[in-house]
DNA sequence: CCGTCACATCGCCATATGGCGATATGTTTA
DNA sequence: TAAACATATCGCCATATGGCGATGTGACGG
């Protein structure tokens, strides 16, 4: 049997695994939208962004709060904020090295 | 266009979005073991195994090395451990939510 | 009430993912 | 050089995922 632990740590990381989720999680930052505003700063369909929602709300990412016929979405923990900055950091460091290995690459064939 | 560092992002979180390569980032620690290790400690094909290591180095998260027939691996950057540790915490906010929640249906019903 | 608005859900399709056994590749050993 | 070993890769299957249009549902306005 699997630690419970384990599987909300994956759906956690699995909500944030997903370009459009990721950015939706950037235009959220700490404000509270209605799906009407986030859908058209996307290019996909409602029901696409409904469930890329849903996914995140789920995850325990966003919060729901439905406010006459309209649902409002925020970020549930800015705390997710450190995350993605450990997850840039990662890319950053791959990005130098890549960086590196141009510049040794290029010095070899001078 | 894709900003490239939103794809590194998606990446380096796929990659870790899956039990088994969680557990094996977990299993390599500090280490550097050799695929004939890592193997036997999970109930996974040997073919199966090596996939995974495959996605987690194409991800940057693991650095390969060979010696002799032998393939070792290890983690390029321990810094992946804070990103676990910020998903973590996360998942512990997320528990002891779901406690309190618990606690409160239980003295309502009292 | 009836239409409209805001959103979620459904049904479907195409592609991605994880799993396995079989096979290919490269390295040491006999 | 042949056999054994360690690992990667291939081909295949079942299931998961992301996408969309269509439809369902609940709240408001006339």
């Amino acid at each position: 049997m699997r630690q419970p632990v384990t599987d909300l740590r994956v759906k956690i990381l699995s909500a944030l695994s997903d370009p459009t989720r990721l950015e939706i999680v950037e235009f959220l930052g700490k404000e509270e939208r209605c799906v009407c505003e986030i859908v058209p700063a996307f290019g996909r369909s409602q029901s696409t962004i409904s469930k890329h929602l849903s996914i995140l709300h789920e995850a325990g990412i966003l919060a729901r709060r439905t406010d006459g016929k309209r649902t409002l979405y925020k970020m549930k923990n800015q705390n997710i904020f450190d995350l993605l900055k450990a997850v840039d950091s990662l890319a950053l460091d791959q990005i130098y090295e890549l960086k590196r290995a141009e510049k040794m690459l290029m010095d070899t064939v001078r």
